[in-house]
DNA sequence: AATCGTTTCATACGCTTGTTTGAATTGATT
DNA sequence: AATCAATTCAAACAAGCGTATGAAACGATT
Protein backbone atom coordinates (compact mmCIF):
# COMPACT_ATOMS: atom_id res chain seq x y z
CA UNK A 1 0.00 0.00 0.00
CA UNK A 2 2.71 2.59 1.29
CA UNK A 3 4.79 0.94 -1.54
CA UNK A 4 2.60 1.32 -4.28
CA UNK A 5 1.83 4.91 -3.25
CA UNK A 6 5.20 5.10 -4.05
CA UNK A 7 5.81 3.96 -7.41
CA UNK A 8 2.67 6.09 -8.36
CA UNK A 9 4.78 8.91 -6.99
CA UNK A 10 7.77 7.80 -9.09
CA UNK A 11 5.99 7.26 -12.36
CA UNK A 12 4.72 10.60 -11.71
CA UNK A 13 8.24 12.24 -11.46
CA UNK A 14 9.01 10.84 -13.91
CA UNK A 15 6.12 11.62 -16.39
CA UNK A 16 6.68 15.11 -15.57
CA UNK A 17 10.44 15.28 -16.97
CA UNK A 18 9.80 13.06 -19.92
CA UNK A 19 6.57 14.81 -21.00
CA UNK A 20 8.08 18.47 -20.25
CA UNK A 21 11.21 17.54 -22.38
CA UNK A 22 10.00 15.83 -24.98
CA UNK A 23 6.01 15.78 -25.53
CA UNK A 24 3.45 13.54 -25.21
CA UNK A 25 3.67 11.61 -28.04
CA UNK A 26 7.13 11.81 -27.95
CA UNK A 27 7.54 10.33 -24.19
CA UNK A 28 7.47 6.87 -24.11
CA UNK A 29 6.10 4.76 -21.29
CA UNK A 30 9.25 2.85 -21.58
CA UNK A 31 11.55 5.40 -20.95
CA UNK A 32 9.32 6.25 -18.24
CA UNK A 33 9.10 3.51 -16.17
CA UNK A 34 12.81 2.97 -16.85
CA UNK A 35 13.27 6.24 -15.00
CA UNK A 36 11.03 5.46 -11.99
CA UNK A 37 12.03 2.53 -11.60
CA UNK A 38 8.96 0.58 -11.81
CA UNK A 39 7.81 -2.41 -14.53
CA UNK A 40 6.24 -1.36 -18.12
CA UNK A 41 3.08 -2.44 -16.67
CA UNK A 42 2.88 0.20 -13.88
CA UNK A 43 1.71 2.62 -15.73
CA UNK A 44 -1.42 1.04 -16.94
CA UNK A 45 -1.94 -0.63 -13.68
CA UNK A 46 -2.04 2.99 -11.46
CA UNK A 47 -3.29 5.01 -14.34
CA UNK A 48 -4.70 3.37 -17.07
CA UNK A 49 -2.57 4.52 -19.68
CA UNK A 50 -0.83 7.06 -21.48
CA UNK A 51 -3.20 9.52 -21.71
CA UNK A 52 -4.62 9.42 -18.16
CA UNK A 53 -1.12 9.61 -16.96
CA UNK A 54 -0.92 13.24 -18.48
CA UNK A 55 -4.50 13.95 -17.43
CA UNK A 56 -2.86 13.43 -13.99
CA UNK A 57 -0.22 15.76 -14.38
CA UNK A 58 -1.29 18.45 -16.00
CA UNK A 59 -3.91 19.15 -13.13
CA UNK A 60 -1.10 18.41 -10.61
CA UNK A 61 0.92 21.08 -12.55
CA UNK A 62 -2.13 23.27 -12.08
CA UNK A 63 -2.80 23.26 -9.01
CA UNK A 64 1.04 23.67 -7.84
CA UNK A 65 1.50 26.31 -9.92
CA UNK A 66 -0.92 28.34 -7.73
CA UNK A 67 0.56 27.27 -4.94
CA UNK A 68 4.04 27.98 -5.21
CA UNK A 69 4.03 31.05 -7.11
CA UNK A 70 0.66 32.37 -6.95
CA UNK A 71 -0.91 35.56 -8.49
CA UNK A 72 0.08 38.68 -6.45
CA UNK A 73 -2.87 40.33 -5.24
CA UNK A 74 -2.21 44.32 -4.02
CA UNK A 75 -3.74 46.33 -0.98
CA UNK A 76 -6.36 48.64 -2.30
CA UNK A 77 -4.79 51.89 -3.29
CA UNK A 78 -1.47 50.60 -4.62
CA UNK A 79 -0.59 51.98 -7.74
CA UNK A 80 -1.67 50.48 -11.19
CA UNK A 81 2.05 51.07 -12.35
CA UNK A 82 2.83 49.20 -9.37
CA UNK A 83 0.75 46.01 -9.85
CA UNK A 84 1.96 46.03 -13.32
CA UNK A 85 5.63 45.85 -12.37
CA UNK A 86 4.52 42.61 -9.94
CA UNK A 87 2.63 41.26 -12.43
CA UNK A 88 5.38 41.30 -15.26
CA UNK A 89 7.79 39.93 -12.32
CA UNK A 90 5.78 37.31 -11.36
CA UNK A 91 5.31 35.91 -14.73
CA UNK A 92 8.78 36.20 -15.30
CA UNK A 93 9.90 34.21 -12.58
CA UNK A 94 7.29 31.08 -13.81
CA UNK A 95 8.55 31.54 -17.35
CA UNK A 96 12.60 31.37 -16.56
CA UNK A 97 13.10 30.36 -13.18
CA UNK A 98 13.40 27.40 -11.62
CA UNK A 99 11.82 27.89 -7.55
CA UNK A 100 9.68 24.69 -8.64
CA UNK A 101 10.57 21.65 -10.90
CA UNK A 102 10.05 23.85 -14.33
CA UNK A 103 8.21 20.91 -15.83
CA UNK A 104 5.16 22.57 -14.71
CA UNK A 105 5.25 25.96 -17.11
CA UNK A 106 6.90 23.64 -19.82
CA UNK A 107 4.09 21.53 -19.95
CA UNK A 108 1.03 24.04 -19.49
CA UNK A 109 2.71 25.76 -23.02
CA UNK A 110 3.12 22.63 -24.80
CA UNK A 111 -0.17 22.17 -23.53
CA UNK A 112 -1.15 25.45 -25.01
CA UNK A 113 0.06 25.41 -28.40
CA UNK A 114 -0.32 21.52 -29.00
CA UNK A 115 -4.02 21.03 -27.26
CA UNK A 116 -4.88 18.20 -26.09
CA UNK A 117 -8.37 17.91 -25.98
CA UNK A 118 -8.59 16.25 -22.83
CA UNK A 119 -7.75 19.06 -20.77
CA UNK A 120 -8.48 22.28 -22.87
CA UNK A 121 -10.60 23.58 -20.45
CA UNK A 122 -8.08 23.44 -17.75
CA UNK A 123 -5.82 24.89 -19.60
CA UNK A 124 -7.83 27.42 -20.96
CA UNK A 125 -8.78 29.14 -17.63
CA UNK A 126 -5.27 29.10 -16.68
CA UNK A 127 -4.34 31.21 -19.26
CA UNK A 128 -7.26 33.23 -19.11
CA UNK A 129 -6.90 34.12 -15.35
CA UNK A 130 -3.83 35.60 -16.17
CA UNK A 131 -5.01 37.15 -19.10
CA UNK A 132 -8.35 38.98 -17.80
CA UNK A 133 -5.79 40.08 -14.20
CA UNK A 134 -3.33 42.02 -16.89
CA UNK A 135 -6.39 43.65 -18.65
CA UNK A 136 -7.87 44.86 -15.06
CA UNK A 137 -4.57 46.37 -14.43
CA UNK A 138 -4.13 48.16 -17.94
CA UNK A 139 -7.86 49.60 -17.73
CA UNK A 140 -6.52 50.76 -14.39
CA UNK A 141 -3.06 52.11 -15.52
CA UNK A 142 -4.79 53.66 -19.21
CA UNK A 143 -8.58 54.41 -19.05
CA UNK A 144 -9.27 55.86 -21.75
CA UNK A 145 -8.45 52.83 -24.40
CA UNK A 146 -10.47 50.60 -25.98
CA UNK A 147 -11.27 46.80 -24.93
CA UNK A 148 -9.32 46.16 -28.47
CA UNK A 149 -6.78 48.65 -28.27
CA UNK A 150 -6.50 46.74 -24.40
CA UNK A 151 -6.00 43.37 -25.85
CA UNK A 152 -3.00 44.71 -28.10
CA UNK A 153 -0.93 46.12 -25.19
CA UNK A 154 -1.57 43.07 -23.20
CA UNK A 155 -0.05 40.89 -25.81
CA UNK A 156 2.67 43.25 -26.61
CA UNK A 157 3.24 42.77 -22.70
CA UNK A 158 2.71 39.01 -22.56
CA UNK A 159 4.76 38.85 -25.98
CA UNK A 160 7.62 40.05 -24.21
CA UNK A 161 7.72 37.97 -21.79
CA UNK A 162 7.15 34.78 -23.33
CA UNK A 163 9.75 35.28 -25.48
CA UNK A 164 12.33 34.54 -23.13
CA UNK A 165 10.85 31.43 -22.72
CA UNK A 166 9.58 29.77 -26.46
CA UNK A 167 12.80 31.23 -27.99
CA UNK A 168 15.44 31.05 -25.19
CA UNK A 169 18.11 29.44 -27.40
CA UNK A 170 17.62 32.05 -30.14
CA UNK A 171 18.42 34.42 -27.39
CA UNK A 172 21.45 32.26 -25.98
CA UNK A 173 23.23 32.37 -29.77
CA UNK A 174 22.40 35.79 -30.63
CA UNK A 175 23.54 37.49 -27.33
CA UNK A 176 26.34 34.58 -26.19
CA UNK A 177 26.26 32.65 -23.22
CA UNK A 178 27.62 35.02 -21.00
CA UNK A 179 25.14 37.86 -21.44
CA UNK A 180 22.63 35.45 -21.79
CA UNK A 181 23.45 33.89 -18.18
CA UNK A 182 22.95 37.30 -16.95
CA UNK A 183 19.28 37.38 -17.61
CA UNK A 184 17.40 37.29 -14.48
CA UNK A 185 13.64 37.08 -14.02
CA UNK A 186 14.58 40.20 -12.36
CA UNK A 187 16.86 41.95 -14.60
CA UNK A 188 14.12 40.70 -17.91
CA UNK A 189 11.42 41.93 -15.54
CA UNK A 190 12.37 45.63 -15.00
CA UNK A 191 13.48 45.61 -18.16
CA UNK A 192 10.28 44.53 -19.38
CA UNK A 193 7.99 46.67 -16.97
CA UNK A 194 9.85 49.71 -17.59
CA UNK A 195 9.31 49.36 -21.92
CA UNK A 196 6.22 48.88 -21.34
CA UNK A 197 5.46 51.67 -18.89
CA UNK A 198 7.32 54.20 -21.41
CA UNK A 199 5.07 53.07 -24.14
CA UNK A 200 1.95 53.22 -22.05
CA UNK A 201 3.40 57.03 -21.38
CA UNK A 202 2.96 56.50 -17.51
CA UNK A 203 6.34 58.02 -16.01
CA UNK A 204 9.05 56.04 -14.39
CA UNK A 205 9.80 55.38 -10.37
CA UNK A 206 11.72 58.71 -10.42
CA UNK A 207 9.91 61.04 -12.61
CA UNK A 208 11.26 59.91 -16.30
CA UNK A 209 14.53 58.34 -16.39
CA UNK A 210 16.45 56.31 -19.04
CA UNK A 211 18.43 57.78 -21.59
CA UNK A 212 21.92 57.67 -20.40
CA UNK A 213 20.58 55.21 -17.71
CA UNK A 214 22.51 51.96 -18.43
CA UNK A 215 25.49 51.99 -19.54
CA UNK B 1 13.14 12.12 -66.56
CA UNK B 2 10.61 15.04 -66.75
CA UNK B 3 8.17 12.97 -65.28
CA UNK B 4 11.04 11.63 -62.93
CA UNK B 5 11.60 15.32 -61.96
CA UNK B 6 7.48 15.84 -61.23
CA UNK B 7 7.40 13.39 -58.90
CA UNK B 8 10.14 14.87 -56.62
CA UNK B 9 8.67 18.16 -56.82
CA UNK B 10 5.32 16.57 -55.63
CA UNK B 11 6.77 15.11 -53.00
CA UNK B 12 8.91 18.60 -51.73
CA UNK B 13 5.79 20.16 -51.76
CA UNK B 14 3.85 17.43 -49.69
CA UNK B 15 6.51 16.74 -47.50
CA UNK B 16 6.64 20.66 -46.68
CA UNK B 17 2.96 21.27 -45.76
CA UNK B 18 3.17 17.76 -43.69
CA UNK B 19 6.82 19.09 -41.60
CA UNK B 20 5.41 22.20 -40.98
CA UNK B 21 1.93 21.22 -39.97
CA UNK B 22 3.37 18.12 -37.09
CA UNK B 23 6.72 18.66 -37.32
CA UNK B 24 9.93 16.44 -38.13
CA UNK B 25 9.13 13.33 -35.88
CA UNK B 26 5.09 13.29 -36.26
CA UNK B 27 5.42 13.88 -40.22
CA UNK B 28 5.16 10.12 -41.89
CA UNK B 29 6.95 9.28 -45.21
CA UNK B 30 3.48 6.99 -45.94
CA UNK B 31 1.25 10.39 -45.38
CA UNK B 32 3.58 12.80 -47.86
CA UNK B 33 4.54 9.83 -50.27
CA UNK B 34 0.19 9.37 -50.31
CA UNK B 35 -0.45 13.10 -50.70
CA UNK B 36 1.99 13.25 -53.19
CA UNK B 37 0.68 10.55 -55.54
CA UNK B 38 3.57 8.60 -55.52
CA UNK B 39 5.06 5.16 -54.10
CA UNK B 40 6.20 4.86 -50.64
CA UNK B 41 9.39 4.06 -51.58
CA UNK B 42 9.59 7.09 -53.85
CA UNK B 43 11.17 8.98 -50.59
CA UNK B 44 13.97 6.94 -50.55
CA UNK B 45 14.72 6.68 -54.48
CA UNK B 46 14.71 10.58 -54.89
CA UNK B 47 16.30 11.60 -51.60
CA UNK B 48 17.94 8.84 -49.67
CA UNK B 49 16.20 8.91 -46.39
CA UNK B 50 13.82 11.15 -44.37
CA UNK B 51 16.31 13.59 -42.99
CA UNK B 52 17.74 14.26 -46.42
CA UNK B 53 14.62 14.95 -47.55
CA UNK B 54 13.88 17.50 -44.69
CA UNK B 55 17.58 19.13 -45.13
CA UNK B 56 16.75 19.45 -48.65
CA UNK B 57 12.99 21.19 -48.02
CA UNK B 58 15.29 24.15 -45.36
CA UNK B 59 17.54 25.42 -47.63
CA UNK B 60 15.09 25.43 -50.32
CA UNK B 61 13.18 27.71 -47.72
CA UNK B 62 16.16 29.64 -46.61
CA UNK B 63 16.44 30.30 -50.07
CA UNK B 64 12.76 31.12 -51.12
CA UNK B 65 12.55 33.10 -48.01
CA UNK B 66 15.20 35.52 -49.03
CA UNK B 67 13.18 36.44 -52.43
CA UNK B 68 9.62 36.49 -51.62
CA UNK B 69 9.84 38.85 -48.76
CA UNK B 70 13.21 40.42 -48.93
CA UNK B 71 14.47 42.77 -46.00
CA UNK B 72 14.01 46.14 -46.98
CA UNK B 73 16.92 48.38 -47.81
CA UNK B 74 16.16 52.17 -47.12
CA UNK B 75 17.58 55.30 -49.28
CA UNK B 76 20.33 57.16 -46.53
CA UNK B 77 18.66 59.36 -45.12
CA UNK B 78 15.45 57.50 -44.13
CA UNK B 79 14.36 58.22 -40.88
CA UNK B 80 15.03 55.56 -37.87
CA UNK B 81 11.62 55.46 -37.12
CA UNK B 82 10.64 54.97 -40.31
CA UNK B 83 12.98 52.25 -40.87
CA UNK B 84 11.84 50.31 -37.81
CA UNK B 85 8.26 50.44 -39.08
CA UNK B 86 9.52 48.40 -42.04
CA UNK B 87 11.52 46.08 -40.09
CA UNK B 88 8.59 45.04 -37.80
CA UNK B 89 5.95 45.30 -40.99
CA UNK B 90 8.24 43.18 -43.25
CA UNK B 91 8.59 41.03 -40.05
CA UNK B 92 4.83 40.38 -39.49
CA UNK B 93 4.05 40.04 -43.09
CA UNK B 94 6.39 36.78 -42.90
CA UNK B 95 4.94 35.91 -39.44
CA UNK B 96 1.28 36.05 -39.97
CA UNK B 97 0.54 36.37 -43.93
CA UNK B 98 0.42 33.95 -46.35
CA UNK B 99 1.73 35.42 -49.46
CA UNK B 100 3.85 32.57 -50.27
CA UNK B 101 2.62 29.38 -48.79
CA UNK B 102 3.57 29.50 -45.26
CA UNK B 103 5.16 26.78 -44.37
CA UNK B 104 8.54 28.37 -45.05
CA UNK B 105 8.42 30.23 -42.23
CA UNK B 106 6.81 27.58 -39.85
CA UNK B 107 9.66 25.18 -40.78
CA UNK B 108 12.48 27.79 -39.88
CA UNK B 109 10.56 28.29 -36.45
CA UNK B 110 10.45 24.91 -35.73
CA UNK B 111 13.92 24.20 -36.53
CA UNK B 112 15.30 26.68 -34.20
CA UNK B 113 13.25 25.42 -31.33
CA UNK B 114 13.89 22.27 -31.97
CA UNK B 115 16.95 22.30 -33.77
CA UNK B 116 18.34 19.53 -35.89
CA UNK B 117 22.19 19.28 -36.06
CA UNK B 118 22.44 18.81 -39.57
CA UNK B 119 20.62 22.48 -40.56
CA UNK B 120 21.81 24.44 -37.03
CA UNK B 121 24.04 26.93 -39.21
CA UNK B 122 21.93 27.79 -41.92
CA UNK B 123 19.19 28.80 -39.60
CA UNK B 124 21.29 30.13 -37.07
CA UNK B 125 22.29 32.90 -39.87
CA UNK B 126 18.68 33.22 -41.24
CA UNK B 127 18.00 34.78 -37.26
CA UNK B 128 21.27 36.32 -37.11
CA UNK B 129 20.60 38.24 -40.34
CA UNK B 130 17.25 39.61 -38.77
CA UNK B 131 18.37 40.59 -35.30
CA UNK B 132 22.04 42.61 -36.43
CA UNK B 133 19.54 45.19 -39.04
CA UNK B 134 17.27 45.50 -36.25
CA UNK B 135 20.14 46.55 -33.63
CA UNK B 136 21.80 48.52 -36.50
CA UNK B 137 18.29 50.95 -36.60
CA UNK B 138 17.82 50.65 -32.61
CA UNK B 139 21.64 52.22 -32.83
CA UNK B 140 20.80 54.67 -34.94
CA UNK B 141 17.32 55.66 -33.17
CA UNK B 142 18.63 55.43 -29.57
CA UNK B 143 22.49 56.05 -29.82
CA UNK B 144 23.31 56.58 -25.98
CA UNK B 145 22.06 52.94 -24.85
CA UNK B 146 24.45 50.36 -24.63
CA UNK B 147 24.97 47.18 -26.64
CA UNK B 148 23.28 44.84 -23.20
CA UNK B 149 20.46 47.80 -23.44
CA UNK B 150 20.04 47.58 -27.19
CA UNK B 151 20.22 43.60 -27.41
CA UNK B 152 16.90 43.72 -24.55
CA UNK B 153 15.06 46.57 -26.67
CA UNK B 154 15.47 44.25 -29.62
CA UNK B 155 13.88 41.24 -27.96
CA UNK B 156 11.16 43.10 -26.57
CA UNK B 157 9.98 44.03 -30.15
CA UNK B 158 10.60 40.48 -31.52
CA UNK B 159 8.94 39.05 -28.97
CA UNK B 160 6.01 41.23 -29.62
CA UNK B 161 6.17 40.21 -33.30
CA UNK B 162 6.67 36.46 -32.68
CA UNK B 163 3.52 36.33 -30.23
CA UNK B 164 1.40 36.39 -33.05
CA UNK B 165 2.82 33.27 -34.97
CA UNK B 166 3.75 31.03 -31.74
CA UNK B 167 1.05 31.78 -29.54
CA UNK B 168 -2.12 32.44 -31.91
CA UNK B 169 -4.21 29.78 -30.63
CA UNK B 170 -3.62 31.46 -27.55
CA UNK B 171 -5.08 34.81 -28.82
CA UNK B 172 -8.10 33.44 -30.47
CA UNK B 173 -9.41 31.85 -27.58
CA UNK B 174 -8.88 35.18 -25.10
CA UNK B 175 -10.14 37.46 -27.84
CA UNK B 176 -12.63 35.74 -29.58
CA UNK B 177 -12.03 34.82 -33.15
CA UNK B 178 -13.97 37.85 -34.72
CA UNK B 179 -11.44 40.03 -33.01
CA UNK B 180 -8.85 37.83 -34.10
CA UNK B 181 -9.57 37.49 -37.75
CA UNK B 182 -9.04 41.62 -37.73
CA UNK B 183 -5.69 40.96 -36.53
CA UNK B 184 -3.89 41.30 -40.18
CA UNK B 185 -0.28 41.87 -40.51
CA UNK B 186 -0.69 46.10 -40.94
CA UNK B 187 -2.59 45.90 -38.14
CA UNK B 188 -0.65 44.14 -35.71
CA UNK B 189 2.80 45.98 -36.92
CA UNK B 190 1.27 49.61 -36.43
CA UNK B 191 -0.03 48.59 -33.39
CA UNK B 192 3.66 47.39 -32.03
CA UNK B 193 5.69 49.70 -33.84
CA UNK B 194 3.84 52.74 -32.36
CA UNK B 195 4.10 50.88 -28.74
CA UNK B 196 8.32 50.58 -29.21
CA UNK B 197 8.59 53.74 -30.59
CA UNK B 198 6.92 55.01 -27.18
CA UNK B 199 8.93 53.66 -25.16
CA UNK B 200 11.92 54.47 -26.73
CA UNK B 201 10.66 58.09 -26.31
CA UNK B 202 10.75 58.37 -30.42
CA UNK B 203 7.59 60.39 -30.78
CA UNK B 204 4.97 59.28 -33.38
CA UNK B 205 4.61 60.45 -37.05
CA UNK B 206 2.45 63.53 -35.57
CA UNK B 207 4.04 64.89 -32.99
CA UNK B 208 3.04 62.89 -30.20
CA UNK B 209 -0.47 61.48 -30.20
CA UNK B 210 -1.88 58.10 -28.80
CA UNK B 211 -4.59 58.51 -25.61
CA UNK B 212 -7.89 58.98 -26.76
CA UNK B 213 -6.41 57.82 -30.07
CA UNK B 214 -8.51 54.39 -31.22
CA UNK B 215 -11.87 53.85 -29.86
C1' DA C 1 0.10 -21.04 9.40
C1' DA C 2 -3.19 -20.37 5.74
C1' DT C 3 -5.73 -17.12 2.97
C1' DC C 4 -6.78 -13.31 0.06
C1' DG C 5 -6.57 -8.75 -2.08
C1' DT C 6 -2.91 -5.77 -3.79
C1' DT C 7 1.01 -4.84 -6.36
C1' DT C 8 4.91 -6.25 -9.40
C1' DC C 9 6.87 -8.67 -13.14
C1' DA C 10 8.15 -10.96 -17.68
C1' DT C 11 6.19 -11.68 -21.80
C1' DA C 12 3.45 -11.20 -25.82
C1' DC C 13 0.04 -8.95 -29.04
C1' DG C 14 -1.22 -5.70 -32.61
C1' DC C 15 0.03 -1.64 -34.82
C1' DT C 16 2.80 1.98 -37.02
C1' DT C 17 7.15 3.67 -38.17
C1' DG C 18 11.46 4.13 -41.62
C1' DT C 19 13.80 1.49 -44.71
C1' DT C 20 14.95 -2.21 -48.16
C1' DT C 21 14.37 -5.23 -52.01
C1' DG C 22 13.55 -7.24 -56.39
C1' DA C 23 10.40 -7.36 -59.91
C1' DA C 24 7.45 -4.58 -63.18
C1' DT C 25 6.98 -0.54 -66.03
C1' DT C 26 8.42 3.13 -68.82
C1' DG C 27 10.50 5.75 -72.60
C1' DA C 28 14.25 7.00 -75.18
C1' DT C 29 18.30 5.05 -77.99
C1' DT C 30 20.29 1.84 -81.04
C1' DA D 1 11.82 -4.03 -82.94
C1' DA D 2 15.20 -4.76 -79.42
C1' DT D 3 17.80 -2.92 -75.65
C1' DC D 4 18.82 -0.63 -71.54
C1' DA D 5 18.95 2.75 -67.88
C1' DA D 6 15.75 5.26 -65.19
C1' DT D 7 11.74 5.14 -62.50
C1' DT D 8 7.72 3.08 -60.14
C1' DC D 9 5.59 -0.36 -57.54
C1' DA D 10 3.89 -4.01 -54.10
C1' DA D 11 5.57 -6.41 -50.54
C1' DA D 12 8.28 -7.38 -46.65
C1' DC D 13 11.69 -6.24 -42.83
C1' DA D 14 13.21 -5.00 -38.19
C1' DA D 15 12.38 -1.85 -34.54
C1' DG D 16 9.68 0.83 -31.60
C1' DC D 17 5.34 2.02 -29.71
C1' DG D 18 0.99 1.47 -26.28
C1' DT D 19 -1.48 -2.00 -24.27
C1' DA D 20 -3.05 -6.53 -22.30
C1' DT D 21 -2.40 -10.84 -19.71
C1' DG D 22 -1.53 -14.31 -16.38
C1' DA D 23 1.66 -15.82 -13.18
C1' DA D 24 4.68 -14.54 -9.28
C1' DA D 25 5.66 -11.89 -4.98
C1' DC D 26 4.12 -9.45 -1.20
C1' DG D 27 1.60 -8.15 3.41
C1' DA D 28 -1.95 -7.82 6.23
C1' DT D 29 -5.96 -10.53 8.19
C1' DT D 30 -8.02 -14.49 9.84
Amino acid sequence: MAIAEDTRERILEAAAAAFAEKGFEAATIRDICQRAGANLAAVNYHFGDKEQLYLELIQRAHRLREQQVPLPHWPAGTPAAEKLRGFIRTTMVRMVEDPAPQWQMQIMMREMFHPTKTCQALVQDFFRQHFELLLSILRELVPLESDEKLHLIGFSIIGQCLHYRVARPVVELLVGADENAGYTADLLAEHIADFSLRALGVPGRNGQPRQEAAR
